[in-house]
DNA sequence: ATCCTATGATTTACGACGCC
DNA sequence: TGGCGTCGTAAATCATAGGA
């Protein structure tokens, strides 16, 4: 158990893990554009600057913390498949539960 | 018996249910830490042949299942054991 | 074939902490 | 000091293998 850093955005524990707190919005996935138009930008540059993120943010109806923390989480992303990510030295089928 | 195994990334394979062996032990250490810190992972990743994210993604799932189950039991039968602080808060 | 459930993986949304 | 970066996580959701 260790822990170090509490995680999940406000936690706590009761029994013996953390819980998150309850003011958090809960989460909606995003329209097929919004994804897209996201994606594209992505691909054109992977930080994106204060001035695109307002733009953007309005045209696909986000808020500005909605399009720099989906960059964040997609740049995470980037980073888990390229580097040996999931990758190699996997497991093959078992069997069944 | 097992007709393709249905690849992701390049090269990787991803599948539905890893060996019963693996599981047993991914439990039984979840039993003592639910949280491993990253050298655990790595070192349960290496005794499962599991990737780190995978055993990664096998605790977080199993977490977030037991969680569920701990909160139903709440729900339905008898409620207020536990408790305290924060967490009610739902 | 059709429905259902269990399970691994992925997607949003933060808190903690770090670095300019 | 404040805004943005990564990292680890929660909770919701996705995808689908396998059984009923």
């Amino acid at each position: 158990t260790s822990v170090p850093n509490t995680g999940g955005g406000a936690v706590s524990h009761s029994p013996g893990w953390l819980v998150r707190n309850v003011s958090r919005k809960k989460r909606r996935p995003y329209t097929k554009n919004q994804t897209l138009e996201l994606e594209k930008e992505f691909l054109y540059n992977t930080y994106i600057t204060r001035e695109r993120r307002l733009e953007i943010a309005r045209s696909l109806n986000l808020t500005d913390r909605q399009v720099k923390i989906w960059f964040q989480n997609r740049r995470m992303k980037n980073k888990k498949q390229h580097s040996g990510g999931p990758g190699l030295g996997p497991q093959m089928p078992g069997g069944h539960p | 018996k097992y007709p393709l195994p249905r690849t992701i990334w390049d090269g990787e394979q991803k599948t539905h249910c890893f060996k019963e062996r693996t599981r047993g032990l991914l439990r039984e250490y979840y039993l003592t830490d639910p949280y491993p810190n990253p050298n655990k992972k790595k070192e349960l990743a290496q005794l499962t042949g599991l990737t780190p994210t995978q055993v990664g993604n096998w605790f977080k799932n199993r977490r977030q299942r037991d969680r569920a189950a701990a909160a139903k039991n709440r729900g339905t039968a008898l409620n207020n054991f536990n408790s305290s602080d924060n967490e009610g808060s739902y």
